[in-house]
DNA sequence: GTTTATTTTGAAATCGTTTTCGTTACAGAT
DNA sequence: ATCTGTAACGAAAACGATTTCAAAATAAAC
């Protein structure tokens, strides 16, 4: 698959400055060069600039795990993301390292692939004075099984999490979401205002609680609007080869004027068949979707969404998080953050 | 921007086992305690029994910080991304994260933002004992100033990098390439075996050392068909603005049969203005294009890409790395893996 | 019952840092 | 010359683990 050659060779290794080094050099103890490093008052200015100097001249770098040890904290956090080729985590994710960054903490990122064991394996992995605490998104696996037990343990151990978008109440921690459910009635009411009458339902993760969110807040929409909710036109699938075909079935024999799509999925989908099928959009077809990422923007015509503001979420889990890590108080109450979506309207949506 | 409302409280904070711990409880010495738990031969059956039972009880984990400081290592990997944004980086890292995980590394993740600034900062904040070693891509402004000095520092404190796809002659060192030059004038091969003529060139990556390679490789071809360059015919640029523009004006004024795109942006763009300008794809306007991610297929047409292989490069990397970190080897010779990469042919140009 | 092997256990060093608490030296006061 | 106070520095403990080597306990041999 891939054919190796080798160029010219190297390493230097110069051995890395260390306080004893630096020490023995000056012919001072230990612990009058950290004292100088750190500015201290009870060095004199004299010693303080010969070792600073000579310090700097070396390269000196105060090893991070000794302080570790000393501390007992890391600064780094652990991100546990169920795939990072999605676009939402991915700019979750760039929330999250930019305040992490600011704040001085470093971030461990593991993928769960959306299985358990990985999932579980991880917090395991990490739970040993790796991190300070965790950021996480939980695997559809665990939240099929309703498995949180894992969390639970690390948590009993004295490691905080804050769990963003799929979270569970089964597990008291900080949280950062999205709110799912007002946010599917907003973008189901504007299609009702929009005068649609047969508003399809497209969802291929009905497998989240965030999936069963949306169901319901499309559900609740119409039920005050007085429309029935017609299982002809609900397409509730966990997986995308189920909902091809149940979403093509629904398009071709169904009256359609319109889509509430509540995963990238289900969206692209949504607008690929409905074009192939003759509808034009957003003529006799309109088009709103769950989204995140340039391509619903790519997409011909582009996509109405309902964006979730990745970096924003992750920016406040950061936060969340670090503030509990950095606070005296041992009994922080724990907190839910909402971060509200916006309604982008393109072109899959005709004007109001 | 979000409401933030409080629930309930907890922390119980259970202290953490420790061989000393432990060893006070069960009225041996710590020595004793950690043999046992390492299955050591010069511990008695009994003792071990009892040690094994009682840590499992208490639930102890080995604090990996005070490993780490024995062992002068952490089995971590820091890695520096100039934008997870971009499916590619994406896919390279969870090929990363796979072969990591299943050596048993951590992967520590930085993103560049593509600035010079944070990719130094990065190295200098991780290479003091926090990581073993690295994996990267050039940010554009490190590509554009050729500033590779922050690099040989670290390797030169002993830190190895491992670079792939934008890399630098440089720097000695692993490196995983795509071969960009052979790909491209492959992918422009493919276009003049098509019967094409007039194959335009867009780029909206000509800063970068790849964006670059792939130009020349696309020269190549085209000379060696005899088929001159036509300046009229390219589009060059660093940025996407500047392209859309230009992209335009060929498209409208110039005779076209063909479109080699070198980067996600120019791939779309050809895409939907070759659509907008009327041309009709695949039939009188051949399109093929550096991309990975999912929208090249959900794209109508879908985009014929030179495709490549983002997680093999990522997997390659990490391999290399622990390679050298394992390694007695001291003076191990550095290698350039080549990941070849594949014409996936789709509804943008015709059959052959 | 003493010596010699053999099995078990423990004390101490080590990794790199910070920090507390002494110790030394020297100034000024008496 | 003695005392006191302060400035400057150093020894040692601590963080949590492993590992070497010596010591203790037990078993075997004579």
């Amino acid at each position: 698959m891939f054919l190796i050659f080798t160029t010219q060779t190297s390493r230097t290794m110069k051995a890395k400055a260390t306080l004893k080094q630096i020490a023995k050099e000056l012919h001072v103890s230990v612990s009058t060069v950290s004292k100088a490093l750190n500015d201290s008052p009870e060095i004199s200015e004299q010693t303080k600039q010969k070792v600073q100097e000579y310090a700097k001249l070396k390269n000196y770098k105060p090893n991070v795990i000794g302080l570790n040890l000393k501390n007992r904290k890391t600064k780094t956090i652990g991100v546990i993301i169920p795939n990072i080729l999605n676009s939402f985590f991915a700019k979750v994710f760039t929330g999250i390292e930019k305040v992490a960054e600011a704040r001085g903490y470093n971030v461990i990122t593991c993928i769960s692939n959306e299985t358990l064991e990985k999932e579980a394996h991880t917090l395991e992995m990490l739970s040993n004075g790796t991190i300070d605490g965790f950021i996480l998104s939980i695997s559809e696996e665990a939240q099929k099984l309703q498995e949180y037990s894992h969390f639970k343990d690390v948590i009993n151990e004295g490691t905080p999490i804050v769990m963003f978008d799929r979270v569970c109440d089964q597990v008291a921690c900080d949280k950062v979401i999205v709110d799912d459910l007002d946010s599917a009635i907003d973008a189901t009411q504007y299609l009702v205002n929009l005068g649609c009458k047969n508003i399809a339902l497209f969802s291929s993760i009905d497998n989240l609680s965030v999936g069963k969110l949306r169901a319901e807040g499309y559900a609740t929409c119409l039920k005050n609007n007085n429309i029935n909710v017609q299982p002809a036109l609900t397409v509730l699938t966990d997986n995308e080869a189920d909902f091809d075909a149940q979403a093509l079935d629904v398009l071709s024999n169904q009256k359609v004027d319109a889509i509430f799509a509540l995963d990238e999925h289900a969206s692209v989908s949504a607008i690929k068949l409905g074009l192939k099928l003759g509808f034009t959009i957003p003529e006799n077809l309109s088009v709103i979707g769950f989204a995140d990422g340039v391509w619903s923007r790519r997409l011909s015509p582009s996509l109405s969404t309902v964006s979730q503001h990745g970096p924003e979420i992750g920016a406040a889990a950061a936060q969340l998080l670090i503030d509990r890590l950095e606070s005296k108080e041992e009994h922080l109450p724990f907190v839910t953050s909402v971060v509200k979506t916006e309604l982008r309207k393109r072109e899959s949506t005709r004007k109001l």
